[in-house]
RNA sequence: GGGGCGGUGGCGGAACGGUAGACGCUACGGACUUAAAAUCCGUUCUGGGGUAACCCGGGUGUGGGUUCGAAUCCCACCCGCCCUACCA
């Protein structure tokens, strides 16, 4: 009896045995090629998943290839720690949310362990730690230097019943407190920002770089960022001697205008009001300042809006129009002001059509005979009713009227962005403390350089202050300090930064992790960045990549770094979905859907080894992929299947030459295949390549007995499937007898001689349709291939009463006859 | 409304414009076993013909197009999922 594959039993030493021999830790000085291989750090939940072990597999499995392949492989890990759901836990089961975050990070460390995913612990990173937001603190206090961070009120979700503030994901069921059930409204606050949208061109711009992302993030990103270039122009105001400036992208249509919209916080609203108008338009702004923002946006809520009484002049042909105003214009964007044009613009139209508004087109459609329009032409045509620019093409139009504008200064060319500023502050306890003080004599002063961090106190009641306050401003030891500037009494700022700020620059951290001088050192930094495999979940794919993408080119222009981008490659993976036994439907495997598969309970049941081939090869990893109790199992046997493969007594023949040479050749091209595949991120038929090469070998040895062809094949299947399921191979390896760790060989190379076929399947086809096979050799020509298929019995049956057109050969493949 | 991703057997999925369905799962039949587990072998898109190795037809969401040849490229549409949301 040959002994049995009981991965229990052999994975904890391995395990141990390449943390004990600080295998995946990753030297500064080293002659290789160096490859910085990174996964998102995760918030330490402490629900790790087979959802989440997808992520962990493509990079473990890529990182373990890297360093076979003869790079000098950084593969580093950390925790994203500082986050709501630790004050949830405060609150809800009275523990300390730096005890909660430390526990959860134990246990993700031991799973991650327990599925053999190797980094180099040496350089983790815990954000939550002062050693780390020091240094978050230290670059808050850079940007506010140069003018990047700046304080302004700005409105936060408010729930008027718990009396705090809430994060959107706090905000559920279309504008509801998530504790209480309460509408939540808005409560202007003053608030950090960071000045993001000064890098918006360049962050556009710098997309063209990212060859190596997935398209769909740089569309999404573009999107974002949302560029879009008009007129702004002035219209003057009836009776008043004040202007209303108005963003348009189709100054075309300028004389279709017949109304003009304000924001409700517009701040000419109050003055141009009338009397007779005034309670309405009282009543309509307070209604718009307290409603939700998801309320406020969302598509469903008719266009309403309330004339306020006053009338604002067209620039171009003295027309005087209504001004109203509506919550569907926004003070954050463009002017606050839009000129309605309703023929050519689907909002417009609507509008206009309740409150029974002209509608002239100003842009005729095509074949347009005068008649009114049915719905809004949005689209090009050509110019009408539009004075001296009438009967030109409406993108020339665009130009003209530009041009006439600038000239006769009504209005000028404009780049507006949708990307907004970056709101930083959050009045939570759990997230760095932003390093301001605010003092009596000298306002607001940044905290000194030398005095950083400034710590977290850990002696604070959560619950809410009641005041929409962070629970920091609750603690007076806190709170009162003296100003670095006068000497006088002062009070430090309260609210704690968006995690996604520690986020953002974290994998500069890792470069150099230790660094108790600097962030980092440029030098180490330089050499490692940028990233050059970056993997995660595509829910990342625009706030953590753009913010990070920021930051970058923040500290380049800082002359922290020498890089202008730094994620070289970027690969966003799929989610692991599983039927939920509550809702029968198919759902992301999350653990307050009740539909996970514990970590746990897959290595009890078969080892991490096949949980981690399952995950590979459940899908293409780009894709979502449903998790699959039986095809677990199908992982498992396959494993298995390689452990007997080795481990038990081969047929006593010989074999033939010709099977060896077969085998031979089906070992080369999967080596190939493997290599190829996995380079390119298809992991699931590069596992599917190594059942088959398996399936071979298996066939092999029984049929044909052992040799050096079934040796080279073993070897070289342990070898590929080395990073996919590291502990069987590292234990079978070694029972080969070979001496040093499976890991620390190199990657098996192919032959392409011994790769290549000797013979192919000529496939004939008649006028594209297949008609017949035949074997050949690889060597075979054009003229020859053609003559055989046309000698060929079915081919001439097939061609009985028919005239050859054409031959198309295609070495390799087929010949075509094209015949009637 | 905008954007993205996808639609191929009973299921997950393979397939440089060139033999559609690799590999795996499931199901069924068989071998081994007192029995089970494990393992191994065979069948598994579909209609028709043949004792048979095989042969013929249909087939990649729908409808067109390009091509000797289309799952793959182009156009129009239908369906599903995800993200985003009144951006002037």
């Amino acid at each position: 009896m040959s002994e049995q594959y009981v991965p229990q039993e052999i994975e904890p030493r391995w395990q141990e045995y390449w943390e004990a021999e600080r295998l995946y830790y990753a030297s500064d000085d080293d002659e290789r090629r160096k490859l910085y291989a990174l996964v998102m750090f995760p918030y330490p939940s402490g629900d790790l998943h087979m959802g989440h072990m997808r992520n962990y597999a493509i990079g473990d499995l890529f990182a373990r290839y890297k360093r076979m392949r003869g790079y000098n492989v950084m593969n580093p890990m950390g925790w994203d720690a500082f986050g709501l759901p630790a004050e949830n836990a405060a609150l809800q089961a009275d523990i300390h949310p730096s005890i909660w975050t430390e526990q959860n990070i134990a246990d993700m460390k031991s799973q991650l362990q327990k599925m053999g995913i190797c980094y180099d612990w040496g350089r983790e990173v815990t954000s939550c730690l002062p050693d780390y937001y020091r240094w978050t603190q230290w670059i808050f206090l850079q940007l506010y230097d140069r003018g990047l961070a700046y304080k302004r009120m700005a409105p936060a979700n408010w729930c008027p019943s718990c009396k705090t503030v809430l994060a959107n994901e706090q905000v559920i069921d279309e504008g509801h407190c998530e504790r209480c059930g309460t509408m939540v409204t808005k409560k202007d606050l003053a608030q950090w920002f960071f000045k993001i949208t000064d890098y918006a061109d360049e962050l556009l711009e710098d997309l063209s770089l990212l060859e190596n992302w997935p398209e769909r993030v740089r569309v999404m990103q573009e999107n974002w960022i949302g560029k879009s270039y008009g007129v702004e122009f002035r219209l003057g105001i009836d009776g008043y001697d004040d202007e209303i400036g108005a963003f348009t992208t189709r100054i075309d249509t300028v004389y279709g205008m017949t109304f003009v919209v304000l924001a409700p916080e517009h701040p000419l609203v109050g003055k141009l009001t009338t009397a007779e108008h005034r309670e309405e338009v009282e009543a309509y702004v307070e209604k718009a300042r307290q409603a939700s923002e998801i309320d406020r946006l969302s598509a469903e809520v008719e266009k309403e809006g309330v004339f306020i009484g006053g009338y604002a002049i067209n620039p171009m042909n003295g027309e005087r129009m209504p001004i109203y105003i509506a919550d569907y214009v926004l003070m954050t964007y463009g002017t606050g002001a839009i000129m309605g044009v309703p023929a050519h613009d689907t909002r417009d139209f609507a509008f206009a059509k309740r409150h029974g508004l002209a509608i002239p087109v100003v842009i005729a459609p095509p074949g347009w005979d005068g008649a009114d329009l049915e719905e809004a032409h949005v689209e090009e045509g050509t110019m009408v009713n539009s004075g001296p620019f009438s009967g030109l093409p409406s993108n020339e139009g665009i130009e003209r009227i530009s041009d006439y504008m600038e000239e006769h200064g009504i209005g000028a060319r404009k780049v507006y962005y949708r990307l907004r500023d970056w709101l930083i502050s959050r009045q939570r306890y759990w997230g760095a403390p932003i390093p301001i003080l605010y003092c009596e004599g000298c306002g607001t002063v940044p905290v000194a350089e030398e005095e950083l961090p400034v710590v977290l106190p850990m002696e604070v009641d959560f619950h809410p202050t009641g005041t929409g306050e962070s629970p920091l401003a609750t603690v007076p030891e806190f709170v009162h300090t003296t100003c670095p500037r006068c000497g006088g009494a002062a009070r430090r700022e309260t609210d704690t930064m968006d995690t996604f700020v520690c986020s953002s620059w974290y994998y500069f951290r890792y470069t150099d992790p230790h660094n108790e001088k600097a962030a980092w050192g440029k030098e180490k930094a330089d050499a490692w960045l940028p990233v050059d495999q970056y993997t995660g979940g595509v829910e990342h794919a625009i706030l953590h990549l753009m913010y990070s993408r920021f930051f970058t080119k923040v500290f380049r222009d800082m002359g922290l770094t020498g890089i202008d981008e730094p994620f070289a490659r970027l690969f966003t993976q799929g989610m692991i979905t599983k039927l939920n036994p509550g809702t029968m439907k198919v759902e992301k495997m999350s653990k307050s859907k009740g539909n996970v598969v514990p970590i746990d309970d897959m290595v009890d049941t078969y080892g991490a080894d096949t949980a981690r081939t399952f995950i590979l090869f459940v899908g293409p990893p780009e894709l979502d992929a449903e998790w699959s109790d039986q095809g677990v199992e199908g992982s498992f046997r396959f494993l298995k299947r390689v452990w007997r493969l080795e481990m038990e007594e081969a047929n006593a023949g010989k074999p033939s030459e010709g099977a060896d040479r077969a085998l031979r050749r089906k070992t080369h091209q999967t080596i190939r295949k493997v290599t190829e595949d996995i380079e390119r991120f298809h992991f699931n038929t590069a596992v599917s390549a190594c059942m088959e090469l398996c399936n071979a070998l298996v066939a092999h040895k029984e049929k044909q007995g052992a040799g050096p062809a079934l040796d080279e094949g073993i070897q070289a299947l342990l070898l590929l499937l080395a990073p996919i399921a590291p502990h069987v191979t590292e234990e079978l390896w070694e029972k080969l007898g070979n001496g040093d760790s499976i890991h620390k060989q190199s990657w098996p190379e192919w032959e392409e001689e011994l790769a290549a076929e000797e013979v192919f399947t000529l496939v004939v086809q008649i006028n594209g349709k297949v008609r017949d096979k035949v074997e050949v050799p690889v060597s075979i020509g054009e003229e020859e291939a053609i003559e055989l298929a046309l000698s060929r019995e079915q081919i001439q049956r097939w061609l009985s009463g028919k005239s050859i057109k054409k031959t198309i050969y295609v070495p390799g493949r087929l010949v075509s006859i094209v015949a009637n």
